[in-house]
DNA sequence: TGCATTTGACCGGC
DNA sequence: GCCGGTCAAATGCA
C-alpha cells in the first residue's frame, strides 16, 4: 500500500517535471521568436504552478513552513570579523586574517541542500553545465578523494553586499565527463527587495531603463544564445542575464530557472559556454556588473562591513520571501507596478 | 585599474 | 590525522 503510493508520488513528481521542462523548453522557443511580454508573463505562470506543485509534494504539503523555513541567512560573521582582529595563530603565521569558520559551518548545517545533475555537450564546445540564472563567484576548487575530477565551490556574487549565502558545488562526474553533479546550499536572497545598498544606476542600467524594451533585450540575449548552441566556438563572454541582475531590474525571465533551486528536478536547459570546468560559470557577471555598475570587490570589502550590521535585519523578513519572486508567490498586495516588474 | 579566478593555507568535523 | 569546505593573497584578464 505504503509502496503503491510511493510509486503515485514520484509518478506525479515525474510528471510534473516533465511539464516544467517542456515549459521550459517552449520558453525556450518562444525566446528565439522575441516573445511578448504577455506570452513571458503567461509562461512564467505556468512555471510557477509546476513549481508550486513540485515544491508542495517535495515539502509533503508544507510549503508555507518551508518557504519560511528555509534558512533565514545569518549576517555576516560580524562586522568586526571582516577586517577583525586576526586570530592569535594567524598572526603567528602569515598574518592572513581569518573568519570564523564555526558560525560558518553551523549556517552550513542549517542551510538546505539539494543536487541536480546536468549533462552538457561536448560536441559543441560547451564544457562546462548551465548557467541556472544566478550570478556565482568561484571561491575554491579542491580534489576530492576518490573522484578524478576536482570540485569547484561558488557562493552568489552578491554575498556581502546583498547577504546571500547561498553556494553551490560543481564536481564532474567521473563515470560520464559530460555530466556535472551540483549541489545547492541554501537559497538566494539576493531579490530586489534585500537591497541593503542601494545601486548606483549605471549608464548600461539606465539606458537599459531609458529603453522601454529590457524584455526584448534580455530575449535577444536568449536567442542569441540558443542559436550559439548550435555553432562551435561560442563567446566565452556570453551567458544568460542574472536572475539577481533580473531581479534587480525587477524582471526575471528566467525565474524559473531560478526557482529550480527550490526544486532541483530537473535538467536546466540552458547551457553556458567555458573553457574548463573551473570557470564555465558566471560569464555574464561582467555584462551584470555593468548593469549594477557597482564595483563588487569594493562594496564587498569596503561596505559589507557598514552594511552587514544592517543586512540582517533589512533581509531578515525578506528571507521568507525569497520564493516569492514569481508572481504566484507574491503577496496579493505586493506592488506589481514596481517600475519595471514586468514593464 | 578593477574585477574574477586561482591556489595554498587554514579550519572544523569526523 | 584526514578530508571537505572556506578564506584571502596572488595572479590573470579585459
Amino acid at each position: 500500500m505504503e509502496s503503491a503510493l510511493a510509486w503515485e508520488y514520484k509518478k506525479l513528481i515525474d510528471e510534473l517535471t516533465q511539464g516544467m521542462e517542456k515549459a521550459m523548453e517552449l520558453r525556450l522557443h518562444l525566446y528565439s521568436t522575441s516573445p511578448s511580454e504577455a506570452q513571458d508573463l503567461l509562461l512564467q505562470k505556468i512555471l510557477s504552478t509546476f513549481e508550486n506543485a513540485l515544491f508542495i509534494l517535495k515539502q509533503g504539503g508544507t510549503i508555507g513552513q518551508a518557504r519560511t523555513g528555509a534558512p533565514t541567512p545569518a549576517a555576516p560573521e560580524s562586522s568586526v570579523s571582516v577586517d577583525g582582529s586576526p586570530k592569535s595563530e594567524d598572526m603567528n603565521k602569515n598574518l592572513r586574517v581569518r573568519r570564523d569558520h564555526g558560525d560558518t559551518s553551523k549556517r552550513r548545517k542549517l542551510q538546505s541542500t539539494w543536487t541536480e545533475q546536468v549533462r552538457v555537450n561536448s560536441d559543441n564546445g560547451l564544457e562546462g553545465p548551465t548557467d541556472d540564472g544566478y550570478s556565482w563567484r568561484k571561491y575554491g576548487q579542491k580534489d576530492i578523494l576518490g573522484a578524478k575530477h576536482p570540485r569547484s565551490y561558488y557562493r552568489c556574487t552578491y554575498r556581502l553586499v546583498r547577504n546571500c549565502w547561498a553556494t553551490k558545488q560543481v564536481q564532474r562526474s567521473d563515470d560520464d565527463p559530460t555530466v556535472f553533479e551540483i549541489t545547492y546550499k541554501g537559497t538566494h536572497t539576493c531579490n530586489p527587495f534585500s537591497n541593503a545598498v542601494s545601486q548606483p544606476a549605471s549608464p548600461e542600467k539606465q539606458e537599459l531603463e531609458d529603453n522601454n524594451s529590457l524584455l526584448k533585450l534580455k530575449a535577444k540575449n536568449l536567442r542569441v544564445n540558443t542559436e550559439d548552441l548550435d555553432i562551435k566556438n561560442i563567446p566565452a563572454n556570453f551567458s544568460f542575464p542574472s536572475a539577481c541582475i533580473d531581479r534587480e531590474n525587477h524582471y526575471s525571465p528566467i525565474s524559473a530557472l531560478a526557482d529550480e533551486n527550490h526544486i532541483g528536478t530537473y535538467s536546466p536547459l540552458f547551457y553556458s559556454p567555458a573553457t574548463s570546468e573551473s570557470n564555465y560559470f558566471s560569464a555574464s557577471t561582467s555584462q551584470m556588473t555593468s548593469y549594477v555598475g557597482a564595483p563588487m570587490q569594493h562594496l564587498e570589502t569596503d561596505i559589507a562591513e557598514i552594511i552587514s550590521a544592517h543586512a540582517s535585519t533589512i533581509n531578515s523578513p525578506i528571507g521568507g520571501m525569497e520564493f516569492l519572486i514569481d508572481p504566484v508567490y507574491l503577496d496579493p498586495n505586493f506592488p506589481f507596478n514596481t517600475f519595471g516588474f514586468f514593464t
